[in-house]
DNA sequence: TTGAAAGCGCTAACAT
DNA sequence: ATGTTAGCGCTTTCAA
C-alpha cells in the first residue's frame, strides 16, 4: 500500500494528528517538530490522500470542465487555459464532453458532483432552468449563457457580430444571410440579435437560415439553401460551419469571396490557415477559461457567488470577404463606427 | 449536506450495509428489500459518493489522461475519444496538460496517483526509465511510447514516413529534408529511422534539420534553412511544423508545391482546409484513444499488464506534392509498394 | 504544542 | 438475507 500519514507519523515520532497539522495548520506545530515530520514525508515519499482529506474537509480541490465537444477547436485553447489557471490554484480538474447532449451533460454534472468543488459549464446546452436548478447542488460558472442567478463569463460576440455585419454592409452587401446555429447555444441567440439590429438600421433584411449544426456537416448541408438565396454575404454561426459552407461552395461552383462573403465566428486555430483565411470574430476563449476557472475557484472559497463578466470580441477582417460581385465601391475602412445611416 | 447512504437507510428502514449492497451487489440482497431501498434512494436523490467508496474499496473509479499540449490540434480527437470511451464504462477523467514540460509531465501523475486507477500517458515526453519508474507507482498506459515493460498503443508513423518518402521518391524528389521534432517524442526517431531506410535504399540522402518544437512557430522558424538547403520535398515532424514552414516560405517567395514539397504527419483537422491542403500522414487518434483506455481499464481490472498495440497509418496525398520544379516526370501511383530500388 | 478520539461516507468481513 | 463492526486516510474538536 501506498505510504500513509500513519507511517509518517511513526518515522517521526509523534501523533498523526500532529502530522496533519503540520501540513495544513504549520502555525499550529512547532517548527522543529515540522521539520521533523517534513523531513520523514519527503524521505517516505508521503502525498496526502486527498479524497481522504476531501471526506472530512469536504473540499476536494478538484474542478470539473463540461464542453459540448472537445473537438471543436473552439474548446481546446479553452480548456488549455482553464486546467492551467486550475493547476495554478492546485487544483486538478475532470473533463467531460457531452457530445452536444443536454441530456449527458445534466447527468455529467451530477455525477461529478461529489467528486468536484464546482464545475464550469462551457456553451451548455441546457436550459437555462436545469442550469439554475443544477447550480442549487453544486457552485456553477457558466461561460456563454446567461442563466439567472449562476456567475458566468460571457464573450460579447454579439458586438463582433455587429462589427461583422458593419464590415459587411461597408463592403457594400445588401443581401445578407444569417447561418444559424443551434437554438440552444446563446452565441446563436446573441449573434441573431446583433445582426438583426445593424441590418434595421441600415434598412437592409437579413435571411435567416437554419438553425444548423455547429459543424463542418452543417455548413455544407446549408450551402444549397445559401445558393439559392440570392445572398452575396453570409454570417457563420461559427468557424466550422463557415469552412463547411465555404468548402461546398466551391463544388457548386460559388468561389469566395468573389461569388459569396463569407464571416465566421470564433477566429479558431484553423482561421488563418484556410484558403482563403477566414474574416471571422474572435474570441478571447484563454481569457474566458482563465476567467472561469477564478470565478468558480472564488465562489467556492467565498462562498458568495459573483457575478458576470463580460469580455471583448472583435472583428478579425482576412480574405473570405470583399465587395459582392458586380460591386466595386467598397468602402475602404473595414470596420465602421457605431453610426447608423436608416 | 447532500444525501448520505444513512437517510436512504432510515427511509428505507434497513441498516447501511443493506443499502451499500443493493447498490454494490444486488444478488446479495432480496429483491424486495433492494427494491424499497432503490426507492428510497430514488425519491431522496442520493448518489453513492464515489470519494468515500474509494476509501474503502481502493477503487476510485477515475482515470487520468496525461497530454504535452490540449491546443495542438493532434490531442483534441483522441482526448474526445479516450473521455467517450471511459465515460461509457463509467469511469471519470482527469485531464492535465504540461505544456510540454517533462517535469510537469511527472509532477502531475504523482500528485494524481491517488485518486486515480491509472493513467495514460499521450506523447509524454518523460524519459523511458522515468516512465518505467512512474509506472510502478500506479498503472500507465503510453500512445505513441515504448518504455519496457508499459504497455501501449503505438500509431506505427514509421510506416506511414516510408510511404510518404516512397510518395516524394516516385514524384521525382531527390533533395529531401527532414524536419525533424523534439528529440523526446517517439514519433521523431520512428520518422527519422523510417525516412533514412527508405533513403537509403533509393541511394539518396536526407538532409535532417532541427529538433524544432513542435508547433507552427517551430516550422516558421526552420523556413529559412529549408530554403537554403536546396531540397526540393521536406517530411515534417507534424501537421502544425509543416504548416508554419509551408507560410513561411510562401513569405520567403516559395510557393507550394511549386517550388517545394511538404507533406505532414497527423492528419489533423487543419489538413484538409489549409491552402495548399496538406499531403499527411493519417494518424487514427480515436482508436488510439478508446485502445488506450480500454488496455489501461484491463490492467486495472485484471491486474496483469496487457501487451502493446500497434494501429496501421496511412498517407493522405492532398495538394501539397507535386513533381520538383523542372521535372515533369511524375509517377502516377502516389503511394507506391514495399520495393526497394537501390 | 501535542495527543486522544470521533467522524467524514462507504465497504467488507464476520455474525446471525 | 440482513445486521454489526471495523476500518479506508485524513481532519478536527476536545483535553491535557
Amino acid at each position: 500500500m501506498a505510504v500513509t500519514i500513519r507511517d509518517v507519523a511513526r518515522v517521526s515520532g509523534v501523533h498523526v494528528s500532529t502530522v496533519s497539522r503540520a501540513f495544513t495548520a504549520a502555525h499550529l506545530v512547532n517548527p522543529e517538530t515540522r521539520a521533523r515530520v517534513l523531513a520523514a514525508a519527503e524521505e517516505l515519499g508521503y502525498r496526502p490522500n486527498r479524497a481522504a482529506r476531501a471526506l472530512s474537509t469536504r473540499r476536494t480541490g478538484n474542478l470539473g470542465l463540461i464542453v459540448a465537444d472537445i473537438a471543436n477547436p473552439f474548446f481546446p485553447p479553452l480548456l488549455k487555459a482553464a486546467q492551467a489557471q486550475a493547476r495554478a490554484r492546485d487544483y486538478h480538474v475532470f473533463i467531460a464532453d457531452t457530445d452536444e447532449q443536454s441530456r449527458v451533460e445534466e447527468e455529467l454534472v451530477r455525477s461529478m458532483a461529489k467528486q468536484v468543488d464546482g464545475a464550469v459549464l462551457v456553451a451548455p446546452r441546457l436550459t437555462n432552468t436545469a442550469i439554475t436548478a443544477l447550480a442549487e447542488e453544486l457552485p456553477l460558472v457558466v461561460v456563454n449563457r446567461r442563466p439567472p442567478g449562476v456567475p458566468g463569463v460571457l464573450m460579447d460576440v454579439g458586438s463582433g457580430a455587429r462589427k461583422a455585419m458593419e464590415h459587411l454592409l461597408a463592403l457594400g452587401h445588401r443581401e445578407i444571410a444569417l447561418l444559424s446555429g443551434p437554438g440552444r447555444a446563446w452565441t446563436s441567440g446573441e449573434i441573431e440579435r446583433a445582426a438583426n439590429r445593424v441590418a434595421d438600421d441600415h434598412g437592409v433584411l437579413i435571411q435567416r437560415i437554419g438553425p444548423n449544426p455547429p459543424t463542418e456537416e452543417g455548413g455544407r448541408a446549408a450551402a444549397e439553401e445559401v445558393a439559392a438565396s440570392g445572398a452575396t454575404a453570409v454570417l457563420a454561426h461559427n468557424d466550422l460551419v463557415a469552412f463547411g459552407l465555404i468548402r461546398r461552395s466551391a463544388e457548386l461552383g460559388l468561389s469566395v469571396p468573389g461569388d459569396l462573403s463569407v464571416v465566421g465566428v470564433d477566429d479558431s486555430h484553423l482561421a488563418r490557415y484556410t484558403a482563403p483565411a477566414l474574416t471571422t470574430v474572435h474570441m478571447p476563449v484563454a481569457e474566458a477559461g482563465r476567467g472561469a476557472v477564478d470565478l468558480l475557484l472564488q465562489s467556492v472559497t467565498s462562498g458568495g457567488s459573483a457575478g458576470t463578466v463580460s469580455l471583448e470580441t472583435a472583428l478579425v477582417v482576412r480574405d473570405s470577404t470583399a465587395p459582392p460581385p458586380g460591386n466595386t465601391s467598397a468602402a475602404p475602412p473595414p470596420v465602421t463606427g457605431d453610426d447608423a445611416a436608416g
